[in-house]
DNA sequence: GTTAGGATGATCT
DNA sequence: GATCATCCTAACA
């Protein structure tokens, strides 16, 4: 059988460039997450770039560690962490081996298996909201620390929990940029979130809140 | 429609 | 002990 273009595995190299050119280059694709009970595809609205050791808002910002050990290998495999105490976040490793960088998945529009992902999170009233933020999409497709370091390129794709398909990358006009979310400082100067203009799916910007520390 | 606050734990200083 | 790339609910306009 052969498949049709839109449904064409991405190949490493796709990853093993600056990651600038990756993130927004990855919207419009099709993340395919695999489990036992069925399959999630999901088109991808909302990224973010985290660039490099020196980016201020990447968590390899402070050098290697167990953590984030994965940012430092080969491109085209998983990155999830777990933050807040209950969430978990899925990232892509971009970059030469070495050079560790990263996006950020922040949302997407289910288009398969929506009825799957619904049984994942347990309170979402509208289609958009299924993978509308980057716990949301996590939860949705079922990913936790199990899956860090997974790759999206392996020689067998019936042997990978992820595939990314080329899908239809939307046109260069409708693709906007600014701030990331939930980065401050040094960090909130560069416009890398990357989102598909007046996509229903895409979450709503929060500019970075600093902690309030007062408590009298 | 908007906003404030709580939940919750790994990681790093 | 502070931080954190968040989400959900309740309360209010």
């Amino acid at each position: 059988m052969i498949p049709a273009p839109d449904s064409t595995p991405l190949p490493r190299v796709f990853f093993d460039r600056p990651v600038l050119e990756v993130a927004p280059d990855l919207l419009g694709r099709t993340l395919l997450r695999s489990t036992d009970d069925g399959v999630i595809a999901l088109r991808l609205t909302e990224v973010e770039a985290y660039a490099g050791p020196d980016d201020p808002g990447s968590h390899a910002f402070r050098g290697r560690s167990d953590r984030n050990a994965v940012m430092f290998g080969p491109p085209g495999h998983t990155y999830v962490y777990f933050t807040y105490g209950m969430w978990h976040c899925l990232n892509l490793v971009c970059g030469p081996e070495g050079d560790p960088s990263g996006v950020l998945l922040r949302a997407g529009e289910i288009t398969e298996g929506a009825d799957l992902a619904r049984k994942h999170r347990l309170t979402s009233r509208r289609p958009h909201d299924l993978a509308q933020g980057p716990a949301r999409l996590a939860t949705a497709l079922d990913v936790d620390r199990a899956l860090n370091g997974a790759d999206v390129c392996g020689a067998d794709p019936a042997a990978s929990p992820f595939r990314i398909l080329t899908g239809t990358p939307p046109a260069p006009a409708t693709i906007r940029t600014g701030p990331r979310t939930g980065v401050g400082g040094d960090g909130a100067a560069h416009p890398w979130r990357y989102w598909i203009d007046g996509d229903p799916t895409v979450s709503p910007y929060r500019a970075h809140a600093p902690r309030r520390r007062d408590k009298q």
